[in-house]
DNA sequence: AGCCAGGCTCTCG
DNA sequence: CGAGAGCATGGC
């Protein structure tokens, strides 16, 4: 976290259960008020606590699935990114490879790139600035394992920050489809970017990536038997949730991979015939 | 070994 | 426009 120009490393603790939950956000080292406020605003916002789950949870009780899994997933809420430029290199991360691999690279960027920051004789690193990556060079990020179409990207649009051609803070002020139509001009990110990044870098409510492969599946399963669905009627099933199609898809999504791991448990426990 | 992975750009009809 | 190829790599 970045306050007046100074990085500050701090430690997020969950405790009680989903009715009774408290985040506790310390900062090793300071006491300043301006440093701990600032902490506070990112840690709220990052852990999605501006989220209206009640609202949610009413309209979800109309929807089969939905009331099914708000029961077993009650309190959860989507991690939002803290600043845009971070959602972005992330989403081009995510990009057509599977996740613990974008997990991979984007640890390798972020260890190669952000700068330290030591924190309780630990050391974590900051996510990289633009003008960090800007600087970069595509052999550098190559190096890392990313396409040289993606390490393209990446350095594209730092450059485009820096040069004031882009202003990513600027987006929170505007409706969802110039957000969308911003985004989609710079090279490298398309529509499935650009509607991640309402949902998880603004934390829209009304946006479904309906395109994302995780989405799909999750809408298939859940709503078709398991059978392919288009992406339009993926729009218009989650169409109807409004303003909470953003939570909506997330618990789908969670609700798969609670799924998964239940499988994953059967075969543990089965096998070995 | 070969298919798949939380896409995007470019080209062509 | 809509479809299709190419990208380039790790995971399983």
């Amino acid at each position: 976290m970045q306050v007046g120009g100074a990085l500050w490393g701090y430690e997020l603790t969950w405790t009680g259960g989903p009715d009774d939950a408290r985040l506790r956000v310390s900062v090793p080292g300071t006491r300043r008020a301006r440093v701990l406020e600032a902490a506070i605003d990112e840690a709220r916002w990052i852990c999605g606590l501006g989220l209206d789950l009640e609202a949610f949870y009413r309209g979800a009780a109309a929807d089969r699935v939905l009331a099914e899994l708000t029961r077993h997933l009650y309190g959860l809420r989507p991690t939002l990114s803290p600043r845009p430029f971070e959602m972005l290199i992330t989403s081009v991360c995510a990009q057509q490879v599977n996740l613990t691999f974008a997990f991979t690279v984007r640890r390798r960027l972020i260890q190669r790139f952000g700068e330290p920051v030591s924190m309780r004789g630990a050391t974590v690193y900051a996510f990289p600035e633009p003008e960090r990556l800007a600087r970069a060079r595509v052999a550098d990020l190559r190096g890392l394992q990313f396409t040289t179409r993606k390490a393209e990207y990446i350095v594209g649009l730092a450059q485009s920050v820096c040069a004031g051609a882009i202003d990513l803070d600027g987006l929170a002020a505007r409706p969802n489809g110039e957000v969308i139509e911003a985004l989609t001009a710079i090279r490298g990110f398309g529509r499935w970017s650009a509607e991640w990044f309402l949902c998880r870098g603004l934390g829209r409510g009304d946006v479904c990536p309906a395109g994302d492969l995780g989405v799909r599946r999750a809408f298939e399963h859940f709503y078709n038997r398991g059978r392919p669905l288009s992406e339009l009627a993926i729009r218009r099933r989650a169409a109807r949730w409004g303003a909470h199609q953003n939570l909506a898809l997330h618990y789908l999504l969670a609700g798969q991979r609670l799924l998964s791991g239940q499988r994953a448990d059967r075969a543990k426990a089965g096998g070995g015939a």
